[in-house]
DNA sequence: TGTAAGTTAGTTATCACTAACAAGAGGAAC
DNA sequence: GTTCCTCTTGTTAGTGATAACTAACTTACA
């Protein structure tokens, strides 16, 4: 018991039986077992995050702003990876559910019924993250894509382009990618528009596929002059393969990605996207979970998607704005 | 008992038993407690992976191979990250040892006395994965970044740069970085040649960064005719550098990263570069920690590392070599 | 000197499972 | 009808820690 209390920092022991059992444990090299600990104490330093996937570049940023804030609060997050398999991820969450964690992060709003159930049991903060427009299962903390798409479209057109295609992944389990395709073409509607051209591709994103597929959809219709990309990834693709291809951007043509990651940022021109507040997201999440932060009242905290103008749109019609 | 028989598949139940089993727990939502089975039990599905970095690049596509080697075993990698900090590196092991995972893996072979100490009285396979210069706590599954190096250096020289450069990280921590360095500087040396030239930069590598360093490299040493760089996003970035100012790519000067990515496929020019086998890694850890395959003899499994040619290096002198 | 209060260390029961063994039911063999 | 076996289910005793309580020892002060 003594023991137990000098390795958790709890409770009063004299400094002389603490440095004992300091020593002690360092020479045995002991290693309490937290299983035990776990079962007896009812409470577990682990936070389950759960993700679609490590590849995206998206999902690293997510995770860094969660570890960020859980450093200093003695909770660890646990990783999953359910590959934008719906299946999965109830697997994935029954398994870690049953290791009894402090708290669930996950990403997106769409889950099957049986892991909503799960969750909504398990008497833990769940935080649904990156995505608002759907029902929380408790608290949701992200942007709205369908109004980041919304937003881009408003953007483009108020830039006098008229012409516009999309280009984007045909994963029907990415809901987020589909919500800004779904908001992009509302505002399009908005304004008397709508896509010329759309051109859909499965698997992951690089920017081979993005030069390909730009490739393709300027083919087909060659009289677009602007490509909205369902993210950054394709959109340089699509950048280079138009640079290349000695497109005037961008007044012959305008290209805008979505995610704002500065990976890219050394490409020689930078491409028009959306910052999804990807850091800022994990953050706040972990902060609910740890406690730092109240849970907000109305089980919802909004970010606004930031439009990050670049070099591949241009200045809005009217405006002296660079 | 009967439902714990039931749950783990383990022991003859008879169906209609299990059927009522499975309907209850399905009804009451009942996610069985793993703590409670692991201590129990002394037996637990998790898989310790301790890597330096998520954003990285290159730490994704280690964890995809060991997720995918891992997925029908019924154990579970449970990710820490340490920041290239051997301290962190301490207190993740601390933490996930505490959980008695029934193995670990780990990135590179340095770490702190403790931390030796702590995986070698652990009682369960540790694998050190990505480099296998330095001493094994259990088993290595890796590349030879030394060798890399020099192979690189080699090919280098064969293709007739003589006047080279070096680009890269001045991380003291990243040591498969220094020893690719050290590698390299030793293949030059077997040619009678030395770097002429050297840049360094902290913190992540980014195209921009490769960009700035490689204008800077390339104004204070103007005669280079090779830059060899530690990784391909400064690669990729110092790529795009050398084509706007209008390079001779690769006869004017040559350029090689590291690390095969294929992330960067859609560049205007491929890079030259040097597989690390990354995948190839986790999977061989992955199957070792899972006794799929059994462990080796010499406690080493060496892959070796694979030059990919690309287009920013001529073809070797003398030959027709595309 | 005695007693209350404050410190420090130790006891006991509990956490939710599983290993190992025990026991009951049913059937087959003699 | 008894014995033996198989199949299925139940019992008991851990598993290694912590919560909650108890005991011993010090100190302070009347």
């Amino acid at each position: 018991m003594t023991v137990s209390r000098v390795l958790r920092n709890r409770g009063d022991v004299s400094a002389a039986t603490r440095e004992k059992v300091l020593t002690a444990a360092k020479t045995l090299g002991y290693v309490p077992n937290k299983i035990a600990g776990g079962l007896a104490s009812q409470r577990v330093n682990l936070v389950a995050v759960v993700i679609p996937s490590l590849s995206n570049l998206v999902f690293p940023d997510v995770l860094g702003g969660i570890s960020a804030e859980l450093d200093d609060t003695g909770l660890q997050p646990v990783i999953g990876v359910t590959n934008y398999s719906p299946a999965r991820e109830e697997m994935v969450l029954y398994e870690m559910l049953s290791w009894r964690p402090s708290g669930v992060i996950l990403a997106g709003v769409e889950h099957s019924k049986a892991s909503r159930a799960m969750l909504a049991n398990a008497g833990i903060p769940v935080i649904e993250i990156m995505d608002i427009d759907g029902e929380a299962i408790d608290t949701l903390v992200g942007i709205s894509h369908i109004r980041a798409g919304r937003e881009m479209a408003a953007r483009i057109v108020e830039a006098g382009y008229r012409r516009i295609g999309f280009v984007g992944t045909h994963m029907p389990e990415d809901h987020r990618a589909r919500k800004r395709l779904v908001g992009f073409e509302e505002g399009l509607a908005e304004a008397g528009l709508q896509l010329e051209a759309r051109e859909y591709y499965q698997g992951g994103s690089s920017l081979l596929k993005g030069r390909e597929l730009t490739e393709r959809i300027l083919t087909r219709a060659p009289d677009l002059d602007f490509l909205y990309y369902s993210n950054d990834m394709i959109g340089a693709g699509g950048l280079l393969y138009c640079l290349e291809a000695g497109y005037e951007i961008p007044n012959r043509i305008g290209l805008a990605g979505f995610n704002g990651v500065d990976l890219l940022d050394g490409l020689p021109v930078r491409l028009t996207t959306t910052d999804a507040r990807r850091v800022e997201i994990g953050r706040r999440a972990a902060r609910l979970v740890a406690g730092k932060d109240a849970m907000p009242p109305d089980r919802l905290i909004a970010l606004a998607p930031t439009f990050i103008p670049g070099d591949t749109i241009r200045a809005p019609a009217g405006s002296a704005r660079n």
